[in-house]
DNA sequence: TGTACATCAGTGAACGCGCGTTCACTGATGTAC
DNA sequence: TGTACATCAGTGAACGCGCGTTCACTGATGTAC
């Protein structure tokens, strides 16, 4: 039966964000089409007049997930910059427990990290721009005395430290509860005194 | 055709050794069975007089990948340290672009990333162990007059920028190879002087 | 505004392919005498 | 040392299951008159 199209557009959207989802917790291809439209509340032959196979829509997934975010101050976790942020907030962000152990929620940046390398072009291309974003929202947060340079190495440490982090605190979890907490406080307290240390 | 005990040992090596490749290279659900044993020179029937299952075949896999380089100076790229390695050879080690490039090669800690989280306890157990040698060997190479628990910490974030840099950068690599490069080199110029810091 | 018709998002049965796994078999190895 | 036999790593055909994808069909939507 055909539905509106702006019902359309949304069976759209909720594609994107089931896929998004379930392809962070489980990976690509530990995931099943037919998985994605149940959870989006389709059948699985739908999927087929938003994306011309499983490749599209995982690419097309990929590039929601990190432009997700943009304007929305509430969505958490994700590599959009909300209006304004402090240093400590990125931390917060990314260094929770919480985040580390829901990992359809968190930084597409870190779940698809290994995924990405694996895929086309045009998923490197959202990896990109979605770092660039991130990094950039992290560089703002850096005192304005540091020279430009300087405080753009800075920033993608930070964030590579950010991810580094997450990935290898949710590697250990399952395993050492205890030490994968602290990998994410040791690291915390690293990252505030570096953003401290900027001014000198 | 039964072989020899030393053969059917080596025959096992093989298996683990080509899954760990190509595990790290198309993740563990891109890759069939038949394509380990292919590469191990084995039929895929032979694979189950050695493992139980393909689970089970990956968890040695990474278990085997994790533990290998230990007291092999040679083996480049690997969790396991050498006999003593400088501070800048962490940093050479992990952050070049040959290995980046060349996802087979590389640390397990960072190909295996979002897929350790994925995998059972076992896997875990050996992911922790991993990083704990690779933090005890950063460690080593920082300045003693350092408290413990701030050369912990210190390595632990350096460790986390390390792995978190070479999966960014992998992840921007086919779409923007300068900026793939240029991440590299700035978590690197970083990382140095935060070596230098630790003396303070 | 009302009516007739074309469109097309969504359905669900069906297809075929590749995968993980099984199993009867092979034949060199290792062992017992 | 030589011979007879049991073992078992490796082979490759076969199986069944689940997956991605296709397609004839549906029926409400949107449009033309």
């Amino acid at each position: 039966m055909k539905v509106t199209k702006e019902q359309a557009q949304q069976n759209r959207l909720a594609l994107l964000e089931a896929a998004g989802q379930l392809f962070k917790q489980h990976g690509i291809d530990g995931v099943g089409v037919a998985d994605v439209c149940r959870q989006a509340g389709l059948t699985h032959g739908a999927l087929y007049k938003h994306f011309t196979d499983k490749q599209d829509l995982a690419a097309q997934a990929f590039a929601h997930a990190f432009q997700a975010g943009h304007g929305r101050a509430s969505q958490p976790g994700l590599a959009g910059a909300g209006p304004r942020r402090t240093f400590a907030s990125y931390l917060d962000r990314y260094l929770s427990r919480t985040v580390r152990d829901n990992m359809a929620k968190g930084c597409p940046l870190v779940s698809t990290a290994c995924e990405t390398a694996r895929q086309g072009e045009a998923v490197s291309r959202s990896y990109a721009d979605a770092f660039a974003e991130l990094r950039a929202g992290v560089m703002a947060t850096l005192p304005e005395e540091t020279a430009p340079a300087e405080r753009a190495a800075l920033a993608s440490t930070v964030v590579a430290a950010l991810v580094g982090a997450m990935a290898i605190s949710r590697g250990m979890a399952k395993a050492d509860r205890a030490e994968a907490d602290a990998v994410l406080a040791q690291v915390r307290g690293v990252l505030e005194s570096l953003g401290g240390l900027a001014v000198r």
